[in-house]
RNA sequence: GCGAAAGUGGCGGAAUUGGCAGACGCGCUGGCCUUAGGAGCCAGUGGGCUAACGCCCGUGGGGGUUCGAGUCCCCCCUUUCGCACCA
C-alpha cells in the first residue's frame, strides 16, 4: 500500500508549470475569454487558511473554464497600503516598504504552494509607484472633472490614536483595534461624489450577484422619495426640511433641528440660550456609543423660536433634538406627531399638540387619546387644499395625497419633489503616511489645484520619521511639503493620503497591464479581457469595496477612460455597448473558516485553599487512561488568564485555581520544561485570530498531506458559501480519497479481459460522475463535485474486486477521471496523466464531454407508493410507459397488502422518471 | 426596530422544477488482515416497535395547500449577519 508521495510530486509539477509559463494569459481574439478574479489579499505576512479557502475554489473554477475552452486570465496581487504597515513602523522601527515587501515575498511563496493558476506576470501591488501613479492619476481626473472635492465634514476622530478613522474601522462607536471611543469631529476632508451615481448604483439589471448583496447595497444607498419644503423663521430666514410625507404638512405642530444645524443660534431666544448651548455642547461631546446607548428616550430643548408653516401660515415652535441628524436630509424636520412614531413620542414627552390629518376608514382620530402614531391609509382631513384627497400606503407620487401636496407646493413656490439618500459622499482622505498621496497642492491663496499629469506620481518620501503619536510623518517633511503651484509660486503639498479602498476600486484594471506607462491600463488588453466575468470574495465587502468599485467603473466610463478600449473592441467586431457599466458581471461570496473547537485540558490540581481560590503547588494534566484521578480541584480548564485558571469541575461547578510560580507541572504531551502557558483552555468556535490562539496555518497541512489534500478538504468539508469551523479530523476523508486514487491509478489495469456488462456499467458511472462534477464546478458546490469523485472511487474499487474490466476500458475511465480531478487537485492529476501515458499537460486538455445516453440506466426500479408512502419496488426497463407501470405497481406485494378485500384505489398516479430519478406510481386509497 | 440569510442524524453536509430524506465524508459498532499505523479491507450505522415479514415516527414548532411537502403558503421560535432615531 503506497500513499500519494506529495513531497516528491507537487513541487516538481509547480516548477514545471512555472518554467513553461503554463498559466500565462495572452490576448487571443480567436478564442473566447474568461476573466476570473478573486479578491486580492492584504499582505499581513502570513497566508491564512481563510485565503486558501477563498482562493482554491476560485482557482478550481478558473481551471475548469480553461478546460471548457476559454482563454482564462486569473491574476493575483496585493492590496499593500494601509495601517498595519505603519503601525509596524511606529512600534518596531521597520520602514513600511520593508515590512510590506518582506510580507509579500513570504506570501507569494505560500500562495505558490497552493498550485493555483495565477498569472504572476500580471501581479499588481498597490503600494508600488507604477500602481499608485495611476491611483493618483484617477484622483486627478476625478478632481479636474468635479467628482472629487474638499469640504468640512464630521469625521471619526480617535483621541487615543490621534487620528481619523475610516467608517469601517469604527465598530459601535469604538475603534475596532483598541476598543477606545471615537468622537465626531469637524475636519476638512477630501470626498468623491459617489452620490452622483446613487440612482445608477441602484440598478442591478446587468448583474448576476447574490440577492443579499443587492439588498445590502440598496439599503445602504437608502433612497427615499419625498419633498423639500421651505419653512420660514420669524426672522424670515428659510428653513428647508425634507419629508417623505408632505401630505401630512397640515398636521405639523413643531419643528426639530439637529443640534449642529447652522440656524440654531439664530432662532434661539436669549431666554432659552443657556439651556440650548448646554444641550448643543453635550451633543457635540457625546461619543457615538453614548448617543446611541441612550436607548430610545427622546431628549430635546425648545429654542424659543418659531417658524411659519407654508401651507397654513401657522406658527410652529422650533426645537432641537439629537434624534435629528445633521447628515441626513437637510438636518431639519417638520414634526407630525399624529403620523410619525418618533415625533409622537417626542410630543407626548413634552406636551406638544398631536393633530391628526388622516381619517382612517374606522373613523376620526383623537390626538389627545391616541396611543401611537397612525401610519395607515385614509382620507386627508384638517388639510386645507388637500382635504378629502385619499391617502394610501404607496410611496412618493404614487400616493394621491402626496402628489396633490407636491402640486400645491410647486404652485405656491414653497417646495418641490425631492429625493435623499442615506449614502454619503465617499470620504477618502486619511491623515496617514502609508497610502497613495492625494496629488494636490495648496496655493498661496489657499486654493487647491491638482498636480500636473507629467509630475505624477507624487512619490512617498522614504526618509521619514514615524511619530509615536501616529501623526503622519508627511506633515513634518519639508522636502515633501514644499512645492510650487502651476504658476511657479510657492505652494504646499497635500499631506493626506487616500483610503486603501481607492486602490482596490480599480485594481482589476491594473492587472490587465501592470507595467503599462501610458495610462491606468492598456486598451489592447482591456478590449479583450473586460469586464470581469466571475468575481469571488467575502460578503463583508457588500457595502464597501463592491459598491466603491461599481462607482469607479461608472465614473471612469463617463470620463471617457474606456473610449479607446471601445474602439479596439469595435476593430475586433466586439460590441462595446454596456460593457463598461459594471466592473464584475457575476459575483459569488464565500463564507468564513472559523477556528476549531477543542476542549481544554482536564487537570487535577493540588494545593491550599485561600478563600475560594486554590493556590496550586502541583497541576497534573490527566489523560484518558488516568480515569478521574484525585486532587483538590479536578476538571476541564475553561479559561486561563496568566496563571489563573477557571476550571469546570466534574459536578459542573466552577473553581478558580491560581498556579504558583514554582508549581510542579505535569503535562504529558510536552517534553522537557513545562510552563503554565502550555495548559490548554477550552476554545469556542470563533473567528481565527492570533490572540485567541486558534489560527490554522495552511503550511503545516501542506507539509503533512500535500497541497491537493488541503485543497480538496477545503472544497469538500464545507458549504463554500457558508463556511464553518475548521475540523482537523475530517481531513482524513480526502486524504484517504487521494491515496486511494493514487493506488488505483498506479497499480496498472486489472489483468484479464472484460465483460461488456461490467464495462458498460463502469462507463455509465463515469458519465454520471462527469455530470455531477461539472454541475458542482458550475454552481460553486465543490463539495458535491468531490463527493461524486469519491463515489466513483468506490465504483472503481468495486469493479476491481468483482467485475471484469479490460485494460483499454479501465485506462480510458481513469484518463477521464483524471481530467475531472485536474481543476480540483492539479498536482496529482498532472502526475497520473503522465503515468497513464498521456502528453503534458492535463491542464491543457479539454473537459470530458458528458453523454446523457451513456449515463442512463437501462433497468430502473419502479417505486411503488401507497398514499405517498414507499411500499415496494419492482425492476422495470428505463423507458416504461404509464399503463404498464400502473399495472406492475398495482400487482406488487407491497401494494396488494393494501388492496386486500377488493379495495379499489381512488386514483393511481404515474410520475415519469426525470433526470436522475426513478419512475413512481402513487396508489391513492 | 428594519432588512437579509439560515435551522436536516453524534458531526460536516446532500437532496435539480413539489416526487424513495440523510448522497459523499468524519465518527462510531462488528468482523477480517497485518512488518502494530496518525494504517488497510469488508459490513453496518436517523429514532422507536418486532423473533421475523413488516409497522410507526422523523428535516426548529404549529396550522394549511397537494395524490405527494425539507422544498409552496400563513403564524410562531431560535441563530448569524448587515443597517440602525433615515424624517
Amino acid at each position: 500500500m503506497s500513499s500519494y508521495p506529495h513531497q516528491e510530486i507537487e513541487g516538481k509539477w509547480r516548477a514545471r508549470w512555472d518554467a513553461d509559463g503554463l498559466y500565462r494569459a495572452k490576448v487571443d481574439w480567436q478564442r473566447p475569454k474568461h476573466y476570473a478574479l478573486t479578491m486580492l489579499p492584504y499582505p499581513s505576512g502570513d497566508l491564512h487558511i481563510g485565503h486558501w479557502y477563498a482562493m482554491v475554489p476560485s482557482d478550481a473554477r478558473a481551471r475548469y473554464m480553461r478546460m471548457r475552452g476559454y482563454n482564462v486570465m486569473f491574476p493575483m496581487g496585493f492590496d499593500a497600503f494601509g495601517l498595519p504597515a505603519e503601525n509596524a513602523a511606529i512600534q518596531r522601527g521597520i520602514h513600511p516598504w520593508k515590512w510590506t515587501y518582506a510580507n509579500i515575498e513570504n506570501m507569494r511563496r505560500q500562495l505558490h504552494s497552493m498550485g493555483a493558476m495565477f498569472d504572476w506576470e500580471r501581479e499588481a501591488i498597490s503600494c508600488t509607484p507604477q500602481f499608485y501613479r495611476w491611483t493618483e492619476w484617477l484622483f486627478k481626473k476625478f478632481y479636474d472633472n468635479g467628482l472629487a472635492y474638499r469640504a468640512e465634514a464630521l469625521v471619526n476622530w480617535s483621541e487615543s490614536l490621534q487620528t481619523v478613522l475610516a467608517n469601517e474601522q469604527v465598530i459601535d462607536g469604538t475603534d475596532e483595534r483598541t476598543g477606545q471611543p471615537v468622537v465626531q469631529k469637524l475636519m476638512s476632508q477630501w470626498f468623491l461624489r459617489i452620490l452622483n451615481y446613487a440612482d445608477e448604483l441602484l440598478d442591478f439589471g446587468q448583474l448576476d450577484w447574490p440577492e443579499s448583496v443587492v439588498k445590502a447595497q440598496t439599503n445602504w444607498i437608502g433612497r427615499s422619495a419625498g419633498a423639500r419644503v421651505t419653512f420660514r423663521t420669524e426672522q424670515d430666514e428659510p428653513i428647508e426640511i425634507f419629508t417623505t410625507r408632505p401630505d401630512t404638512l397640515w398636521g405639523a405642530t413643531f419643528m426639530v433641528l439637529a443640534p449642529e444645524h447652522p440656524l440654531v443660534a439664530e432662532v434661539t431666544t436669549s431666554e432659552q440660550r443657556p439651556i440650548i448651548d448646554a444641550y448643543v455642547l453635550e451633543a457635540a461631546q457625546a461619543t457615538e456609543i453614548e448617543r446611541s446607548s441612550e436607548s430610545r428616550v427622546k431628549t430635546g430643548v425648545f429654542t424659543g423660536g418659531y417658524a411659519l408653516n407654508p401651507v397654513n401660515d401657522e406658527r410652529v415652535p422650533i426645537w432641537i433634538a439629537d434624534y435629528v441628524m445633521l447628515t441626513y436630509g437637510t438636518g431639519a424636520i417638520m414634526a407630525v406627531p399624529a403620523h410619525d412614531q418618533r415625533d409622537f413620542e417626542f410630543a407626548r414627552q413634552f406636551g406638544i399638540e398631536i393633530r391628526p390629518v388622516i381619517r382612517p376608514a374606522t373613523g376620526e382620530l383623537d390626538g389627545t387619546t391616541m396611543a401611537e402614531a397612525y401610519l395607515g391609509p385614509g382620507v386627508m382631513t384638517n388639510s386645507g387644499a388637500i382635504d378629502n384627497v385619499p391617502c394610501n400606503e404607496a410611496k412618493g407620487l404614487n400616493n394621491p395625497s402626496i402628489a396633490a401636496t407636491i402640486d400645491w407646493l410647486k404652485k405656491h413656490n414653497t417646495g418641490d419633489e425631492a429625493v435623499t439618500y442615506r449614502l454619503r459622499d465617499w470620504l477618502i482622505s486619511r491623515q496617514r503616511y502609508w497610502g497613495a498621496p492625494i496629488p494636490v497642492v495648496k496655493t498661496g491663496t489657499g486654493d487647491y489645484e491638482s498636480v500636473p499629469e507629467h509630475e505624477l506620481p507624487v512619490l512617498l518620501p522614504e526618509d521619514v520619521e514615524f511619530m509615536p503619536t501616529g501623526q503622519s510623518p508627511l506633515q513634518n517633511h519639508p522636502g515633501f511639503l514644499t512645492t510650487q503651484d502651476a504658476e511657479g509660486k510657492p505652494a504646499e503639498r497635500e499631506t493626506d493620503t487616500m483610503d486603501t479602498f481607492v486602490c482596490s476600486s480599480w485594481y482589476q484594471y491594473r492587472y490587465l497591464s501592470p507595467d503599462y506607462e501610458d495610462g491606468p491600463f492598456d486598451p489592447q488588453e482591456a478590449a479583450y479581457w473586460l469586464p470581469v466575468d466571475m468575481y469571488t470574495g467575502g460578503a463583508e465587502h457588500a457595502t464597501l469595496h463592491l459598491l466603491y468599485t461599481r462607482f469607479f467603473t461608472k465614473a471612469m466610463r463617463d470620463l471617457g477612460m474606456f473610449d479607446r478600449t471601445a474602439e479596439v473592441m469595435r476593430s475586433h467586431e466586439r460590441n462595446p455597448e454596456a460593457l463598461f457599466d459594471e466592473p464584475m458581471l457575476r459575483l459569488c461570496n464565500q463564507g468564513q473558516v472559523l477556528g476549531e473547537e477543542h476542549p481544554g485540558d482536564t487537570i487535577a490540581a493540588y494545593g491550599e485553599w485561600n478563600g475560594n481560590v486554590l493556590r496550586a503547588s502541583r497541576v497534573r494534566v490527566l489523560e484518558e487512561a488516568d480515569g478521574n484521578g484525585s486532587g483538590d480541584v479536578i476538571g476541564e480548564i475553561l479559561r486561563r488568564t496568566e496563571n489563573i485558571l477557571t476550571v469546570r469541575q466534574l459536578d459542573g461547578s466552577r473553581a478558580t485555581v491560581e498556579v504558583a510560580a514554582d508549581a510542579e507541572l505535569d503535562i504529558p504531551r510536552v517534553e522537557g520544561a513545562r510552563n503554565v502557558n502550555q495548559l490548554r483552555h477550552h476554545l469556542e468556535v470563533e473567528r481565527m485570530s492570533k490572540s485567541k490562539g486558534n489560527v490554522v496555518n495552511p503550511d503545516e497541512w501542506v507539509v503533512r498531506f500535500g497541497s491537493d489534500s488541503l485543497r480538496a478538504y477545503l472544497m469538500f468539508g464545507f458549504d463554500w458559501r457558508k463556511g464553518g469551523p475548521w475540523d482537523s479530523s475530517r481531513i482524513q476523508g480526502v486524504v484517504r480519497w487521494i491515496n486511494d486514487i493514487w493506488e488505483i491509478a498506479t497499480q496498472g489495469p486489472p489483468s484479464g479481459s472484460g465483460t461488456p456488462e461490467a464495462e458498460v456499467q463502469l462507463e455509465r458511472r463515469l458519465h454520471q460522475t462527469i455530470e455531477r462534477v461539472q454541475a458542482g464546478l458550475e454552481n460553486f458546490t465543490f463539495n458535491t463535485a468531490i463527493a461524486a469523485l469519491m463515489a466513483f472511487r468506490n465504483d472503481l474499487r468495486a469493479a476491481l474486486r468483482e467485475a471484469r474490466i479490460g485494460a483499454p476500458a479501465w485506462e480510458s475511465a481513469l484518463s477521464t477521471m483524471v481530467r475531472l480531478m485536474a481543476p480540483l487537485t492539479p498536482h496529482i492529476a498532472e502526475e497520473l496523466w503522465e503515468r497513464l501515458g498521456h502528453e503534458y499537460s492535463v491542464h491543457q486538455q479539454s473537459w470530458p464531454r458528458f453523454d446523457a445516453t451513456k449515463a442512463a440506466e437501462d433497468n430502473v426500479s419502479l417505486v411503488v407508493l401507497v398514499n405517498g408512502k414507499v411500499r415496494d419496488h419492482v425492476e422495470v426497463s428505463a423507458g416504461i410507459g404509464e399503463d404498464e407501470a400502473k399495472h406492475l405497481g398495482l400487482a406488487t406485494e407491497g401494494a396488494q397488502r393494501y388492496l386486500e378485500g377488493g379495495i379499489e384505489p381512488r386514483r393511481v398516479i404515474f410520475i415519469a422518471a426525470r433526470k436522475g430519478q426513478e419512475p413512481k406510481v402513487n396508489i391513492v386509497l
